[in-house]
DNA sequence: ACATTTAGATGATCGGTGACATCCTAGCAA
DNA sequence: TTGCTAGGATGTCACCGATCATCTAAATGT
């Protein structure tokens, strides 16, 4: 049966949706389209009206999670404050309801190493998702911060919670996953203590 | 035709060999038997005169790849001692060749995500690997430190690796790639500056 | 030494499922 | 009224994990 125009986009923006959150949960070669189509509530047939190919969807699905995970910061930024959105988004990136609902979080930590292995159309919305995140981290460095540095430091940052995210998942519920989590709780928010950078 | 008991056990250490490099490479899903049959030099229906099922390789491939992973590390604290086999350990694992060569690479890295869809098997299996690199990198705090503290520290450094490695292969070949392995290797090794835990 | 047993490897096959394509139909839009 | 199109039903072809009969040579018992 035909649906309105708008109908038919509120479809296409449902299955981006579902998609966003089953690739996030499943990895991207275990998410199937007809489980997409079906978590969405239609069936598989009529994919194929709205996207071109899965990896049109894919990079879809992921721009929409991107954007979904930075608006949510910037949110808090306009209403908290800086500071206060900082914290905030490492809380809740470090926490045990992350590691769990891997769906509904972020994209780097769920998606990264999926995303190493797809085409480079994947790829490349991935890379222009991290970057978002990591501007938005820079941004949030104290005024009058040396930019360089500031970019550094947000990108060790980034790298340390996505890694304690990963294994904290990997190794399953158990004292590890959270010990991993407390560890990088307790990392320092912007430092740079350099060490003899690598000889080979 | 039928082999010899030595021949046989070698066959499985093979596929052993095999699986650990072509899971890394491609991911758990990514990789069906037949591949792995294949590159070993075998048709795949021999398969499960070795395993009884996919999860079982999948486990052994995983527990080799640990194995070789921490004797490597070993190895070269017996060689060089403790400074410099970390030091090589820390320049290795953020080197572009680690990025680009996951199949030779930390299992951390490249299975933690699938590692936490999988099944219970594999997934211990992965904690006991990581546990195992954990302890490792704690032997290799100076004499007389606190054993919590060293711990932590060793998490920590250990997960801004691998989210490090996770986002240099997830954005692809470019200049973030590099900029996220620099922004890791500047990372001191052993610092504990608390910030005020998590609140909720 | 030799017959019997056993086990590694093969290739075909099975049920299930993947991505993708082709019609059909129902209803909005011109 | 009628063309257009979202989405449902169905089909194709490839591949997945797993099983099997079959072959053959190593292992084993006498």
């Amino acid at each position: 049966m035909r649906m309105s125009k708008e109908a038919a986009a509120a479809s296409k923006v449902r299955i981006i949706e579902v998609a966003s959150r089953l690739l996030r949960e499943r990895g991207i070669e275990a998410t199937s389209i007809a489980d997409v189509m079906a978590a969405a509530g239609m069936t598989h047939g009529g994919f194929y009206k709205h996207f071109q190919s899965k990896d049109e969807l894919v990079t879809a699905a992921l721009d929409a999670a991107f954007a979904s995970h930075v608006e949510r910061f910037d949110r808090r930024r306009e209403e908290n404050g800086t500071q206060a959105a900082l914290d905030a988004y490492v809380d809740e990136y470090l926490s045990p309801e992350h590691v769990t609902h891997a769906g509904f979080g972020c994209p780097v930590a769920a998606l990264g190493a999926d995303a190493g292995r797809s085409s480079a159309v994947v790829s490349s919305a991935f890379s222009r998702g991290t970057e978002d995140i990591i501007e938005r981290y820079v941004r949030s460095a104290p005024a009058g911060s040396d930019v360089t540095t500031s970019r550094r430091a947000a990108i060790r940052r980034l790298a340390a919670m996505v890694g304690a995210v990963v294994i904290a998942r990997g190794v399953g519920p158990g004292a590890l996953s959270g010990e991993v989590l407390a560890a990088v709780s307790e990392m320092e928010n912007f430092p740079l203590v350099p060490r003899p950078s690598r000889t080979s």
